[in-house]
DNA sequence: GGTCATAATGCAACCGGTTGCAAAAACTGA
DNA sequence: TCAGTTTTTGCAACCGGTTGCATTATGACC
């Protein structure tokens, strides 16, 4: 099948070892047998197989990239960016789509199988307790976009969704807003849990404002727009901060379809700034997440990791910002 | 750190092959042997090395899953589906995310060196002599998405471009438009090749019926946006065939920003039938790849090869179909 | 109970590598 | 040239499994 390292040795006339040293990063070979052996590997075709060194080394290189948000737009960016950085610093992502019907614990036991070095897992919508599953089988773990905890039980890096809530309360405050509505994703979710809480928090001291709030049952454009189209039978709300972005995309339609204009008769501000917030035909007013530095620390995190697997768990939180859009009447 | 094979034996009373037998499917094993041995592994808590036996047996139950299509919302779906087929079937995916800046021969040795049981390269855009690299390398290689060959060198899985160019020309032709425009996109792409081969072909025959034809530099909102812009400076023609929905949107958010009518002014056809089209603020007339169809197809395929490794190779084509939505005139 | 076919088991070699250790080779300095 | 030091090298054991083969245990049948 494929040229093994016995058969380069035999060919440059070394022992395995040597080979197996030549392709070692800082392992002792002089420059003669490191050139005989990589003339006779290269004339082979030989690649050392990665699988079989890691049953030594104890380290495959691969990560196991959980998700169970294959629907939401920002995921695209997400898959894009973990990929690209695994890929830079010489890792593979081991890709696992956590489905409503797939057993928690088969995915760590599958991981486990595979000997991944280490796990993100990629998801704001599932508990702490998945992350922690895996951090009980010992393997090394990161929640990205997972919930801030002040006393985490594994390692998180996201964002504080409470500060994001008080951050559209402002926002919508500063522009006059008197009238507002929470406009949520599912109930469950620790992320609408959080968003809730900070808004409301800034919104209880102010008299003479209105709040009322409601769920849509996904993060999902289908459910935000039936939400939106639901609320829309009574008064509206001035504002709405919904759940995130395509959430809030749903809602924008709804709002169309029953003839309001944007931002004049509703106000809309979402969350995430997923790449088509931008687009011209969306322009969606809303809370950015840094995904980029996210990704990055959590792979910096779970690399750290590797070599100290006890690290003590810690959150690592990235500041939002609001991104000025249409959707909002300007201050 | 991990419990192995030697302990469960030892504490079973029983050999190691039998212990690797119990955990083999159709292997030769007592009922008493058998529970013993699974006793003792519950009480350790192992679980049998997937990387291990993978040296012995060959098979890895890795599939690579190769893309460039990071920024077509489309692929989301389509990474949904791979990573549930392949997780049903007991395949994991190796994610690899081709950029413009990996060098293609590094993901076959990439590859290889995870000893992968089989490649897809899911992508409308690579040619088809990327997937040939790993043919070339003897693993078993399906394009997903890849261009239709009627003498394929590699397995291909996906639609025939040139009748879905046809079946736009048809489209229109239909409800009376008889100004067209063809919207491609990035000129080396096979598929635009193709789909404005068909498109012609049938245009041709037509006297009466004027049509012209440009490029959008990506399959992309921007790009989109951006070329029909420039086309809007100029008299537009009736109807545009779009090199894919994405593309469309961005012409869709063109046509708006310049205050022209949809379908009344300008008329819309895109290509894919991504999520997003069927949305109400976009709902795009557009021609349906059965996505589905086309994914499960290709891990059949690359499922046979594993055991056939030599198959020879064909092409399966999937016939699309015209998706009536709002951005056409109605017959 | 004895013969024979069949099923279950363990041994030992192997998959494709890595690595500790001791021996050999190559340097160093006098 | 030689003793002492450092580098390079090969041996052999090991990583965590699988599997062909010979041996032993089991069961069927007379």
């Amino acid at each position: 099948m494929s040229v093994t390292l016995k058969e380069v040795a035999e060919r440059a006339g070394v022992s395995r070892s040597a080979v197996s040293r030549t392709f070692t990063e800082g392992a002792s070979v002089s420059h003669k047998t490191r050139r005989k052996v990589e003339k006779a590997a290269e004339e082979l075709g030989y690649h050392p197989n990665a699988l079989a060194s890691s049953l030594t080394t104890g380290r495959t290189k691969l990560i196991g990239l959980i998700s169970n948000n294959f629907h939401n737009p920002l995921f695209l960016e997400v898959f894009d960016l973990f990929t690209r950085s695994l890929q830079d610093r010489g890792l593979r992502p081991l890709l696992v789509n956590l489905t409503e019907e797939t057993d928690p614990a088969s995915s760590v036991r599958l991981l486990r199988q595979y000997s991944v070095d280490g796990v993100i897992v990629a998801s704001s919508t599932l508990s702490p307790e998945f992350a922690k599953a895996f951090r009980d089988a010992r393997m090394p773990v990161v929640h990205s976009f997972g919930r801030f905890a002040s006393a985490p039980s594994v390692h998180v890096v996201g964002i504080d969704n409470v500060e994001c809530g008080r951050m559209a309360a402002r926002t919508l405050l500063k522009r006059g807003y008197k009238k507002l509505a929470f406009l949520g994703g599912p109930r469950e979710a620790t992320s609408t849990v959080d968003r809730r809480a900070g808004f409301f928090e800034v919104l209880k001291g102010e008299s003479e404002i209105e709040v009322s709030e409601s769920y849509a049952t996904a993060y999902s454009f289908d459910a935000g727009r039936h939400e939106m189209l639901r609320l829309l039978e009574g008064p509206p709300a001035e504002a709405y901060f919904c759940g995130d972005d395509v959430l809030s995309v749903g809602a924008l339609s709804a709002v169309e379809t029953k003839g309001l204009r944007i931002p004049e008769d509703v106000g809309i501000i979402g969350l995430n700034d997923m790449e088509m917030a931008g687009w011209a035909n969306i322009n969606l007013t809303t809370i950015r997440q840094p995904v980029r530095q996210i990704i990055d620390s959590s792979i910096e995190l779970v690399v750290a990791m590797l070599d100290e697997p006890d690290r003590y768990p810690e959150a690592r939180l990235f500041a939002c910002e609001v991104i000025e859009r249409g959707t909002l009447r300007p201050l």
